[in-house]
DNA sequence: AATGAATGAGAATTCATTCAT
DNA sequence: TATGAATGAATTCTCATTCAT
């Protein structure tokens, strides 16, 4: 009996998709390059997945089980929730820089408007992060930590709003063009970048306007 | 030479375009449909159009106009960059609400990392936004309106996401799905939402950490 | 604007496709061979017809309506009922000699028991032919043209029977070669043949062993 | 060299391979499928058959051979040539019955026109049944029994074109309808079928235009 | 210059056949 | 020697692009 296709044959076919879709789009790829990419005949690509779609999908799973590996680990993160933030920041950087194609992959499908995949994936992959950052930020206002004038999900959106950004910027050739017009060099600088955004965030996390009128007050002499 | 297309003609395989791109994405929109659409014949199409992609790009650019013309509203206010912000929300709020097609296209731009335009015409887009933000962020600083402890360009940048997922939240059906993920009915709310983004901006924009301190430090007597 | 698709050009392909359906059969019958063969290019045919099985229905059809005409023929003679046996043997072996690859498609789609086409087919054919080889029957013994001691439902199909396998025995290579082996040298003379069957017929028509026996005590002395 | 296959295993792929070339034609059925079902890999059945083609020729043999045996049997009989021909007619509408699929696929075959095969197979078989008719035949008209004024080559030729229509009616889809269309009900009367073709038989075979008026004559006073 | 019919390259998918194990 | 996984040629069908009218 022939081996079956071997886990690194397997991976390296579902890299080859993954990179293909990404580039491509899903409609333009095309199984037969992937399967010559992959190292492996469109025959045998066939025998383990029905169709185009079904492939798709798996190259899909894969890039998803990143993401959420990804996930995982910032969210176990205890902590004040500027570490948590920073943590966050961290790990977009680094995973952009590694799994760029996932990415790439990532922003394609949230971009197919009638993708049949829009709304399955929203549900799938932003319920986590939505939750997990609503859950941090309610624990964060009551330990004082975050401002309590914001609407903790709409406070959430922001802030993921942020990171995707960022996560793209590393990864599609237009936004790390953009990235480039607004901040030239600065943007090679990962630091710099991490540093600068953990400013921004820790303002608008922290400080409403009230509070600062208040701790002036709070300051000043009867 | 050719007779020109009259504007009217030329408009309506525009618009049928952008329809039909955004609908089906690049790959499955037929130009034969959108020739059809816009009541001209696949050859006129061609005379005008080198392929399928110059035409892509030639929607594109006209989408790109409407939202340069937006823009280009926003800019010519003065005041206080806090207004100019809330004029910015309120501005792609509204273009979201109206010229949704544009924004998928734009959007799909944007995800297609092997288009050969979108360099350039990050570039181009880009450059208006970022240069526009950075100009009105320096003089703020000077005039003491926001903080001074950000690279201008990373702030821009940083105040442009915001925008730009915000936009995007209003018109692909991944990102809207997400909006609902995180926020709930909240979504639906443009007041809602555009009173909390201003409120975080705010204190993005105003309070440095450092300032905080200072102020309390200031305001203690001597 | 171009022309359709001319006439000719439409016969070529349906006589191409007939040809190639016969040949080798609905499933490996290559659209791209009856196009070249017909002289057009595969996006045309599909212009045309939906699809293989479309095209297909319309290589039938074509068949089906030579057949039809054949068959109005000969049902419009009137007159002895071998006579009209006689016009039908003759049209057998003029239409297998024209139209041999009509023939072969229509054996062939007999043969394919779990072909779509078996059920509707029959009915529509053999319908035509079962009812005007019955009514034909029924009227010659009326007239006291045929025996009266058989089945006119079964009558009609043995004759049909014997006619469809002449038929058979002018198209196909096994049956031909059949043929051949029956009969030898015979087997090409039309003549021959239709004489001998007209002959096999009348017998089996006429006389029933009753009849023989009546006429012969008739015939006898009182 | 090779072990052969067991008589059992033989058997089943064979048995198999016809149920499956019957079922879905030649085209469609699944080499893949049929080894599965006889209980072999597709390997030894690739080592044993050179190809699809030689394969299906295999299962015709197999479906032929007991065709022959039925021949076989009714050969045996002695007599009178219309109990032979009785003896003939029972035999087809049992093997009809009890060998549906071998029917099928002979039908097959004999449909296909370009099956490379064809030529020799009806050497090889309707030599047997050509040889044993005409030979009943020449002898039945020796002793009086049948007419004397048909070839006997075409006499057989039409008889055994009785028989095989009879056949097909039994198997295939098409033929079944079409017997439906001709005789309504009655074609499921095996026995109303065989005494109806017998007499219509009797009649082709006993007697010709002269002999009758002969036997009138003969019958009259001189 | 405009038309839209015709072209044909290219993509998905199947499955007979091979051959490494 | 048996296995069945792998191969890849061949087929259907689509649609961007061309070009005869």
């Amino acid at each position: 009996m022939l081996k079956k296709l071997t886990q690194e044959q397997l991976a390296a076919v579902l890299e080859a998709g993954i990179a293909e879709f990404a580039e491509k789009g899903p409609e333009r790829a095309s199984m037969g390059a992937i399967a010559r990419a992959g190292g492996l005949s469109v025959g045998v690509l066939y025998k383990y997945y029905a169709d185009k779609e079904a492939f798709f999908s798996a190259c899909l799973e894969r890039s998803l089980d990143a993401l959420r590996q990804a996930l995982r680990e910032i969210e176990s993160r205890d902590g004040h929730i500027l570490s948590g933030a920073e943590a966050a920041v961290r790990a977009v950087q680094r995973f952009a820089r590694e799994h760029n194609a996932y990415l790439k992959l990532y922003l394609r499908l949230t971009a197919d408007c009638a993708g049949p995949y829009a709304r399955r994936l929203a549900d799938e992959i932003e319920g986590i992060s939505s939750e997990l950052y609503r859950a941090r930020i309610a624990s964060a206002r009551e330990s004082g930590d975050v401002r309590d004038d914001l609407d903790p999900g709409l406070f959430a959106f922001f802030f993921d709003n942020l990171l995707m950004m960022l996560q793209f910027s590393y990864c599609s050739d237009y936004y790390r063009e953009r990235f480039r017009c607004f901040c030239g060099g600065a943007a090679e600088d990962d630091e710099l970048v991490a540093a600068q955004l953990l400013r921004f965030l820790e303002s608008a996390f922290t400080f409403s306007r009230a509070d600062v009128r208040h701790e002036l007050r709070e300051g000043e002499p009867s």
